[in-house]
DNA sequence: GTGCATTTTTACACTCTGTGCAAGTTTCTC
DNA sequence: GAGAAACTTGCACAGAGTGTAAAAATGCAC
């Protein structure tokens, strides 16, 4: 990545209500940043996962590979850092739901919000991708991990701040992970039906999925209840 | 490791019905594996996560750093193997449940089953030194991601003997991730309650932590339930 | 036991990862 | 524009992980 002067022009986000101008360093540092994903997406799709080094993405990036390390620790957290956007953002969404809301309510509404094309579709293919890479899996297991760990902050401060007391910590983290693996299961049952097809019929049916998952867990696994039974 | 005379005198176990004669060949590996998990440990605890190499473990365990490779593919995957014994050892608790008992059910008494000092106490230290080092915690969350994949195949296997029927795919893996989850949390609380105290009080609480994730899980997280509320 | 096939260990060479360091560039601030 | 701060780069080096072929250990038949 050379220097200066091919910074995409990145409009300001006018989402928060914090508008730090962004510096051309800052711009420069974004550019690369997105390079260097870019490049090894594109890599791991031509060459398919492990058959590349970080040298092979550097080059692609027009980095240096010393440059690539200064911006990730691997090849894996190059590539991870797709679903942490799809993971941030949905932890976003979580924290703009009504603060008088049950909590996995909030988490139901959050996952649906994200189940668009523009949202799924990189996180989509790097989770099939990731399915047959141990060395990939590992790093999408950890950024679901982290995502867990940040809806347990997110639960526990909302919850002080509306009643003052504090949360169960069993119960915080319980629920937590589970309603984070249950996302998963969703994507999962998702995947093994449709592989990674982002039409629009296919993206409601794992809305549809996500809002089961969500459902069961509300109401304890009851063996009875078989809900939406539409396979397909 | 030097080859023959050493392997310790190992009695054929008579947990299967299958009574393989343990040949040297394979009491040899079965030893040179314990002592480079042991050797691995040992320097886990003497120099700390991060400041050993693969050749320290060999030399420890005396064998070539060569060999080492033959049984793990990195220093995480031989301290893992700790965790992914103490798993292997739910899950065959699980199987052993009743064929017609509830899923949840069956996992809360596998699990309760497994609070005794010597299976917790070696899982109990390195999840405790996982917590402080992201290589170590990323192979402990592989292995928990191993256990609830075949918690899957356990259920759907189970389900499929009993009622000849099929369980629906997203109630399996949801509920199989979920228990995980919990499992997890209990132990996660259990950690930040007590360290890694292995006292028989200490245990039990652990097991009641257990008992009341899965009930949480069981009754839906139903918010005003507040079940066991003594902490310590 | 001897001899031979099979399995396991080992040394060696090699590529790739990940990091410290110091020198070179770019950007920021005044 | 000059100096400070931030960023990039090349270089060197320790360590991870793997293929290969030779040596050692074990199993098996006689």
């Amino acid at each position: 990545m050379p220097p200066t002067q091919n910074a995409p022009a990145i409009p300001p986000r006018s989402e928060t209500a914090e508008p730090p101008p962004p510096s051309r360093r800052e711009l420069n540092k974004a550019a690369t940043r997105q390079a260097i994903t870019d490049a090894a997406l594109q890599l791991l799709r031509s060459k398919g996962p492990g058959n590349f080094t970080v040298e092979d993405i550097a080059d692609a990036a027009a980095i240096s590979r010393r440059t690539f390390f200064n911006y990730f620790s691997s090849t894996e957290a190059a590539l991870a850092s797709v679903t942490h956007g799809f993971l941030d953002n949905a932890l976003a969404q979580f924290r703009l739901r009504p603060a008088d809301e049950p909590i996995l309510e909030s988490a139901r509404a959050a996952l649906v919000q994200l189940a668009d094309p523009m949202t799924v579709a990189p996180m989509a293919e790097l989770y099939s991708l990731a399915q047959s890479n141990p060395q990939l899996n590992r790093s999408e297991l950890e950024a679901w991990d982290h995502c867990t760990a940040e809806i347990i902050d997110a639960a526990r401060e909302r919850f002080a701040r509306t009643t003052g007391e504090e949360l169960d910590e069993l119960y915080l983290r319980a629920l937590a992970g589970s309603i984070i693996s249950c996302g998963k299961a969703a994507m999962d049952v998702w995947f093994a039906e449709r592989g990674a097809d982002l039409s629009a019929t296919s993206l409601a049916r794992l809305r549809q999925l996500l809002i089961d998952a969500m459902g069961l867990l509300g109401s304890g696994f009851t063996p009875t209840a078989n809900l939406s039974t539409d396979r397909h």
